[in-house]
DNA sequence: GCCAACGTTGGC
DNA sequence: GCCAACGTTGGC
C-alpha cells in the first residue's frame, strides 16, 4: 500500500465536488505529463491511501484524504474530439493516457502550503521541492504520518 | 499577471 | 541525438 498526493484545481473539481458527487468518486481525467501517468497506470493498487490538494487556487494545500478505488484505466477525456483533453494521437486500440478513480475518505482542514513548508521533517518531501510540477506525487509514509497527525 | 522551472516538440 | 524554442505549471 503506497501514499500519494494528487493536485487537483478546484475550479475543476474541488473536494466539495468530489463530496458531491455519486459515491463520492471521481475519474483522475487529464493528466497528460508521463512521469504523472506512470505512477497511476503502474503503481497505484486500489487501497492505496490520497492526499487531496488544491492547486492554481487563493489558497493551495491539503484540503481531505481520499483512496484510489479502481485501478487505472484509459482516460476517457484522450477521445473526446474537440475536447480540451483530446489527444490525436491516441487511439482506443493504443491509449496514452489512463487514469485511476479516487473515492473520498473524509474532508480535512485546510492545511496550506505555506504550513506545510515549515513542519519540521517535511523538508524532502517531493511536492515541497523546487521547481516541482508533479501533479501526482508519491508521499513518503513518515511524510504522511506527519501530516495525518495535524490534520 | 509575472515568471521560474521544467517538459515537449521539431528542425537539423 | 542535440538543443533552441515553445508551452505549461503553479506559487506568489
Amino acid at each position: 500500500m503506497r501514499y500519494w498526493l494528487m493536485k487537483s484545481e478546484p475550479d475543476d473539481v474541488s473536494i466539495d465536488d468530489l463530496a458531491a458527487m455519486p459515491n463520492q468518486t471521481v475519474a483522475w481525467y487529464g493528466v497528460r505529463n508521463y512521469q504523472a501517468r506512470n505512477f497511476m497506470r503502474d503503481q497505484m493498487e486500489v487501497g492505496d491511501l490520497v492526499l487531496f490538494y488544491h492547486s492554481s487556487c487563493r489558497e493551495p494545500g491539503i484540503v481531505g484524504i481520499a483512496r484510489v478505488s479502481r485501478k487505472a484505466y484509459p482516460d476517457e477525456t484522450q477521445f473526446e474530439v474537440g475536447g480540451h483533453y483530446h489527444d490525436p494521437k491516441s487511439s482506443r486500440d493504443k491509449p496514452r493516457w489512463f487514469n485511476v478513480d479516487v473515492q473520498l475518505t473524509r474532508k480535512t482542514r485546510l492545511m496550506p502550503l505555506a504550513e506545510m513548508r515549515h513542519i519540521p521533517g517535511l523538508e524532502t518531501m517531493m511536492v515541497l521541492q523546487r521547481g516541482n510540477r508533479l501533479s501526482i506525487t508519491p508521499v513518503d509514509p513518515k511524510h504522511w504520518a506527519l501530516i495525518e497527525k495535524l490534520l
